[in-house]
DNA sequence: CATCGATGTTGAG
DNA sequence: TCAACCTCGATGG
């Protein structure tokens, strides 16, 4: 369920951890055994994310496409480094989860409730943490590689660190013309080039639409990477009724909502959590990081009142999805 | 312990 | 339009 600084975030794990080595790549739950068997032992040369997919790239022009979908998630174990430029919190879990759940992007580090600190790459806890689980069966050990827990669709192994791929709703092994045409498919990314251009792109692709710009947001093919959390946030945030159609919209208003969404998803990348009320400092930063509610304007907070202005927060079905949003502040 | 629902997408009908 | 995908935390008994 991750948005896209979630899969940016796994893409960066990927980079520091895996590109340069030839993992050993199986597929424990069976399903992809036939890719598995394409990419094992060839080295990883890149590891890209674009909007909600992922794409690593391996010796011999294949490509392995992930997109974890609604419950898909990545496990990283062992001796887990970390990419300098993204934070990490301490997980209430005993795994570096990265994919689902709101705490996505995390991987254990030292402390419980500690938050977020910019940091030196740092080893996870995960090893510790599974050895203590052996010792307390009184088994003796090898805690690494684990064994799979659950449905592990595919597994990358390599000296140091194990990835193990659960639930996702795409996963194959690509050609780079089917990359290619993957990718052409979706809009741009502001996490991989913030550029006038691409922002245009995305304006051009919007505001030719008649469709509701609270739809045309979660349109991968118009801009990519944003959810149901983001979308809710940034059309609070621009104080745009979320049934506007996009064509009646001031280009201005289009470009002003890319720019929210580089921010937004910047602060998602680097923080790891989808943190849309900026500004927060001190206490209120560290509630925020603590409670969901403390760090949205709407998502999930219906019936309660309007921060800005008081207002019930609405919840309404839209498009097949929850969208929620403040009918004081947005129109 | 059972059931629900979710930060998503695809494809059948 | 809606079921399927197939995971797991949250919720309720």
């Amino acid at each position: 369920m991750p948005e896209g600084h979630s899969v940016h975030r796994i893409a960066r794990q990927f980079s520091v951890n895996f590109v340069g080595t030839s993992p050993e790549v199986t597929s424990p739950q069976g399903r992809f055994a036939q890719g598995a068997e394409l990419l094992s032992g060839r080295e990883m040369t890149d590891a890209r994310a674009v909007g909600k997919q992922m794409f690593l790239e391996f010796a011999g022009e294949r490509w392995l496409r992930v997109h974890l979908g609604i419950y898909g998630a990545w496990d990283f174990a062992g001796d887990v480094r970390v990419d300098p430029a993204i934070q990490i919190h301490a997980s209430k879990f005993g795994r570096g989860r990265l994919g689902q759940t709101g705490m996505a992007g995390v991987v254990d580090e030292e402390g419980e409730d500690s938050v977020a600190s910019i940091g030196a790459p740092r080893r996870a806890r995960l090893q510790r943490v599974q050895m203590a689980e052996h010792d307390r069966a009184g088994e003796v050990a090898s805690a690494f590689p684990p064994d799979p827990v659950g449905q592990v669709r595919v597994r990358l192994l390599n000296e140091r660190v194990c990835a193990d791929l659960r639930g996702p709703t795409a996963c194959e092994v690509l050609s780079p013309g089917e990359v290619d045409a993957v990718v052409q498919r979706l809009g741009p990314d502001p996490a991989n080039a913030n550029t006038p251009a691409e922002r245009d792109r995305f304006v051009e692709r919007a505001r030719k639409k008649r469709t509701p710009i609270g739809l045309v947001l979660m349109d991968q093919s118009v801009i990519a990477g944003i959810g149901n959390v983001y979308r809710a946030e940034l059309l609070f945030r621009a104080g745009l009724d979320p049934h506007t159609p996009a064509n009646t919209l001031d280009r201005t208003v289009l470009e002003a909502l890319w720019d929210d969404w580089a921010h937004l998803l910047e602060i998602g990348i680097t923080v790891g959590q989808m943190i849309t009320i900026d500004g927060l400092e001190g206490e209120d930063y560290r509630r925020a990081l603590a409670e969901r509610d403390e760090r949205h304007w709407v998502y999930k907070l219906e019936g309660t009142p309007c921060k800005r202005c008081g207002a019930n927060i609405l919840l309404e079905e839209f498009g097949a999805r929850k969208l929620y949003w403040c009918a004081g502040c947005q129109s």
